[in-house]
DNA sequence: TAGGTGATTGTTTTT
DNA sequence: CAATCACCTA
């Protein structure tokens, strides 16, 4: 029955352990893989893969889904080198969802042409119901609203289901507000042919279970599905899998309990559990074996995670050998902290054990990378951002895409609102609303509403005609929608005079405004190529899809590698070298949300969130906190976060292993060197609660520069609040030598000027050239003793 | 109507 | 420190 594999495309025979290869191997009927972090996961399940197809299953036969674009993309990009030739698609739930509603929507009355509302024009639409009710937009916040109806279409409330629930005084104050802006809002959704992220799992659950025929016809075609991150699935996704697996219940789930960090988007780890319920005859794999990390990194993961009481017991088996000890730093601030870390990683590349790509930084809120990220932009060290403020996000980028989106998609209101004054029209906010009104009384689109701008009450004959051109532009604009992106928005550019309104500037914003739209014009013409290449059609909405659910365009260079930083929701799945976490602190991991809902579940998912992050490293592994933390631009005093407590109450287990220990802190005194008396432990504890010093815990490793400098900048800084001076160091004499990233090393000649306006000549090693800079922008760094 | 200013406010995590 | 908003002036 099953051929002995003399395959080319395997990587190595017997690569693979028992336990993994009885999930490769597995062929018809359930499987459920409980994977710890760095147990081959996605190798089990791209090899899978492979080995259905090498079996004679049609590669569209299979369904292969990832929680991020990153994963799936990975995952393609895997399959494709176990087989060339062969394209497996493998997606998001999201991605899956849109494609099967362009197809299909009709029948629940949503058109092919539909757009994806983003969390912007979700909540601005909100805005709109709220005032259209009379609700006070500042005691419901939009935000908070969005986020109740967003668990309500994760959990298949619709609308109506939702006013059964809660309507009329059954629930609280705010739960009554949602069960009326709710179908308001649903309601204008669909007027503007509109969904929003939660729409395209909620909407597609709903065709299936109401469409029989259709569903029928997707589940014979899927015959085969792999679900990765199981334990991350909510309500809909788990009936979206649930009801394509009813003929044949080829279905693969993996995932892991103990990376379960969506609970707040409505995931449900009981669909892991329920697994075995629902399909009976499942056949149960667990992975426990880590090829990954170093023991210390495991101990340490393990250490953390065994704190949560709602866990089953798992252990993680290590199989490397021995490395580096797990550092634990404090350091002064954000600034410091940032400093100190990139640093390090150019010593480590520039001593030639490292690549810039061997290096993450995570942290847990979005708003940690900034210090981070100008930090390394003035070093000239390559890095990237997954998320963040995407490329997509940036106002000019969604100013065209919002031409785009209304080209394709004329009903979309939230495009029109967006683009029908920008570039400015002479189009005002009161002739717009009144507009809006209109239109909404009338029950016409918005851009139909313009058209006929003339007829509107109270618009100003100017703004009528303004709004008269602004259809015709439109009109005129659409005729080229079938044709290639790249010609459309080209187009775009050069009717609304995009392009000139920044060119003829030489504001720094502007020119990054204006490579911005260089890059979205790129992207059409890459995705033009790209569909030709493939045969496929170029469509409109394929690449406004791209847009909307694609986070992170990979611009990459490869070759030279980046410094990775991300969230530690976004590193699950990943594993890097050499792996940073900062902040961790109370009030950030766990998040202070997290503990006020007096609900101990948030709190252990914060838990399983550093535990992620603390898996993700193969080979060194820094964990750091501050004295000072930046919040809201003042600079607050910190607390440890409880999880460093906890593995510090530990840390006495973990000196039976040798080479597990902390970082030392540098004390004025350090004259106490009784490691087993209780006056250690004591001392322990007081260092991780340090709360004010002007001293920085140093890596066990010599320090890459003399750290008096910065210390004493930052002392003086702190004290008369200016902080900005920190970043400038001042040990720019005459005659020192200093470094910079592009022109290698080099000696200071010549120095004028004070604080800001210093600047410095120097001349490098390498050829003899001269340069003269300004101290405070540029990447220039003291050298340190040898 | 456009665009600027100053005051005020709110802050996870992702598709 | 942002992003947003109310208000003001040309």
């Amino acid at each position: 029955m099953i051929s002995i594999v003399d395959d080319d495309w395997q990587e190595q025979p017997d690569d693979l352990t028992v336990a993994q290869r009885a999930a490769v191997e597995h062929f018809e009927g359930p499987l459920l893989v409980v994977a710890g972090p760095g147990s081959g996961k996605t190798r089990v399940i791209t090899r899978r893969i492979a080995r259905l197809i090498e079996r004679g299953v049609k590669p569209w036969e299979i369904l292969a889904i990832t929680f991020t674009n990153k994963a799936a993309k990975e995952m393609a990009e895997r399959v494709q080198a176990l087989i060339p030739g062969t394209r497996v698609w493998v997606s998001t739930f999201h991605r899956f969802c849109a494609r099967l509603l362009r197809e299909y929507g009709r029948a629940i009355g949503i058109d092919a042409n539909f757009s994806i509302f983003d969390t912007q024009d979700q909540s601005q639409l909100l805005r709109q119901v709220l005032k259209d009710l009379d609700f006070d937009s500042t005691h419901f916040p939009p935000a908070k609203i969005a986020s109740r109806i967003s668990r309500a279409k994760n959990n298949l409330l619709t609308p109506e289901r939702y006013l059964e629930k809660y309507g009329e005084g059954i629930g609280t104050h705010l739960e009554a507000v949602v069960a009326k802006v709710y179908p308001e809002y649903q309601q204008k959704l669909l007027t503007a042919n509109g969904v929003d992220f939660d729409d395209l799992l909620m909407h597609v659950t709903i065709l299936l279970a109401e469409n029989e025929e259709i569903r029928t016809g997707l589940d014979e075609r899927y015959r085969f599905i792999l679900v990765d991150e199981y334990q991350d699935t909510n309500q809909a996704q788990y009936e979206i899998v649930a009801s394509l697996s009813q003929i044949e219940q080829n279905l693969c789930a993996t995932g892991d309990p103990d990376q379960s960090i969506y609970g707040w988007r409505g995931a449900q780890i009981e669909n892991i559990l329920r697994f075995e319920r629902d399909f009976p005859k499942t056949k149960l794999l667990r992975l426990e074996e880590n090829f990954r990390s170093t023991p210390e990194i495991l101990l340490t993961a393990d250490n953390l995670i065994a704190h949560n009481v709602q866990r089953k017991e798992k252990k993680l088996i290590g199989v490397n050998p021995n490395g580096e000890p797990v550092e634990l730093r404090l350091h002064l601030n954000g600034i410091d902290e940032a400093q100190f870390i990139v640093n390090e990683i150019m010593a480590m590349v520039e001593a030639g054990e490292r690549q810039w790509k061997d290096f993450a930084i995570f942290y847990r809120v979005n708003s940690l990378s900034r210090t981070l990220e100008t930090t390394l932009s003035r070093l000239r060290i390559p890095y990237q951002v997954a998320g963040g403020v995407a490329f997509y996000e940036r106002a000019e980028v969604k100013d065209l895409v919002g031409y785009l989106r209304l080209v394709s998609n004329p009903k979309d209101r939230a495009a029109f609102l967006r683009i029908v004054n920008c570039p400015a029209r002479g189009i005002g906010k009161t002739s717009v609303d009144r507009l809006v009104r209109w239109a909404d009384l009338s029950q016409t689109s918005f851009l139909e509403a313009a058209r006929q701008a003339r007829q509107v009450p109270n618009i100003p004959k100017k703004s009528a005609g303004c709004l008269c051109n602004f259809a015709t532009l439109m009109d005129e604009l659409s005729q080229l929608a079938d044709g290639p992106v790249e010609r459309l928005l080209k187009e775009v550019l050069a009717r609304t005079g995009y392009q000139n309104l920044y060119s003829d500037s030489d504001d720094e914003d502007d020119s990054q405004r204006l490579s911005n739209i260089d890059e979205l014009v790129s992207a059409a013409r890459l995705y033009d190529e790209h569909q030709q290449s493939t045969g496929e059609e170029s469509t409109l909405t394929g690449f406004l899809e791209t847009t909307s659910l694609v986070q992170d365009l990979d611009s990459l260079d490869q070759s030279t590698g980046a410094v990775t930083l991300m969230t530690l929701h976004s590193a699950k799945g990943l594993e890097f070298p050499v792996v940073y976490i900062v902040a961790v602190e109370q009030g950030l991991i766990p998040h202070e949300r997290s503990i006020n809902e007096n609900d101990p579940r948030s709190f252990e998912e914060e838990r399983r969130l550093l535990f992620v992050g603390v898996t993700r490293a193969k080979e060194k592994l820094v964990l750091t906190h501050t004295t000072y933390r930046e919040r809201h631009g003042q600079s607050l005093t910190t607390i440890p976060s409880d999880f460093l407590l906890e593995l510090v109450a530990d840390r006495r287990d973990f000196t039976t292993i040798d080479s597990f220990e902390f970082g030392e802190p540098e004390f004025a005194s350090t004259d106490d060197d009784d490691f087993g008396s209780d006056e250690y432990h004591e001392e322990d504890v007081d260092f991780i609660k340090v709360r004010k010093s002007e001293s920085t815990f140093r890596s066990p490793k010599k320090p890459v520069f003399e750290r008096r400098d910065l210390k004493l900048t930052t002392a003086a800084a702190l004290e008369s609040g200016l902080e900005r001076q920190v970043e400038i160091p001042i040990g720019f004499a005459i005659g020192s030598e200093v470094r910079h990233p592009r022109y290698g090393l080099g000696i200071v000649i010549e120095s004028s000027g004070f604080a800001k306006n210093r600047t410095v000549t120097v001349e490098f090693e390498s050829d003899r050239r001269r340069e003269t800079f300004v101290v405070a922008k540029c990447p220039l760094q003291p050298v340190g003793l040898k």
